[in-house]
DNA sequence: GCTTGACTTAGAGTGCGCTCGAAGTTGTAG
DNA sequence: CTACAACTTCGAGCGCACTCTAAGTCAAGC
């Protein structure tokens, strides 16, 4: 898979890619014979993943600690649990946030009648 | 009102407020005899409603159209609500999107075991 | 063989939303 | 009268997350 089709799969661009590859976000890729960078399916998954946590608001900062702890491999797991249990705690407080800002929405587009 | 109170109020910045005022998302605020910024409560509303707008994650620009309509008065009720209902679905997916990724997050929370 | 287009690197530029600093003025407490 | 804090304006600087440009390489199709 090259970086236009992972681009592709990913909504991402090739630049992008390329910038969190720089940053450590992603592994240095393989390369094919003509110095491409050439990905599999695990890079699609991990990429994706990276997606939920930029979905939810996760700073680069922070995946980057993630991606670090990943890439030590055994014996970071209960780190790397604590550190998704945190954001997870914190997206369930934004939800909340949000559902009660719905409803002073709801209450303002009322006001403004048919 | 001074700008230190309504920056307690509201938890902005003095700094903030002032910035808020220059680019149109605050109405020029009344002075008192010394040349200082003088608040009432309507502006504290408004303050607070513009932080509703932003916790909801509305980009400024966004506000300052809105900011320019109520500035307008009468006869852009209606572009005022469909502004904002606009706003309300887009905060109602992602409140959607969010709750998905929290079961995502947890299942990869859970993949940890204890 | 040549064009075309996707790839490569390094590094500069962009847009957002503040955030801060400098230099000066004013009001209040001791 | 004097400190001192809080206010004023103007404009520069910052952190984030990209986003793009330039200059060059490479492989495939006509």
């Amino acid at each position: 898979m090259k970086i236009s089709d992972l681009a592709a799969l990913t909504g991402l661009t090739a630049h992008t890619i390329r910038y969190y590859e720089r940053i450590g976000l992603m592994p240095a890729a393989e390369r094919d014979r003509s110095g491409h960078r050439a990905y599999d399916e695990r890079t699609l998954v991990w990429v994706e993943f990276l997606g939920h946590l930029k979905t939810t608001g996760m700073p680069i900062r922070d995946m980057l600690d993630y991606a670090r702890l990943r890439a030590a491999g055994a014996g970071t797991e209960g780190r790397r649990k604590a550190l998704l249990s945190r954001h997870r705690d914190a997206v369930a407080l934004r939800v909340v946030a949000l559902t009660e800002c719905l409803d002073v929405l709801d209450a303002k587009i009322a006001g403004y009648g048919d």
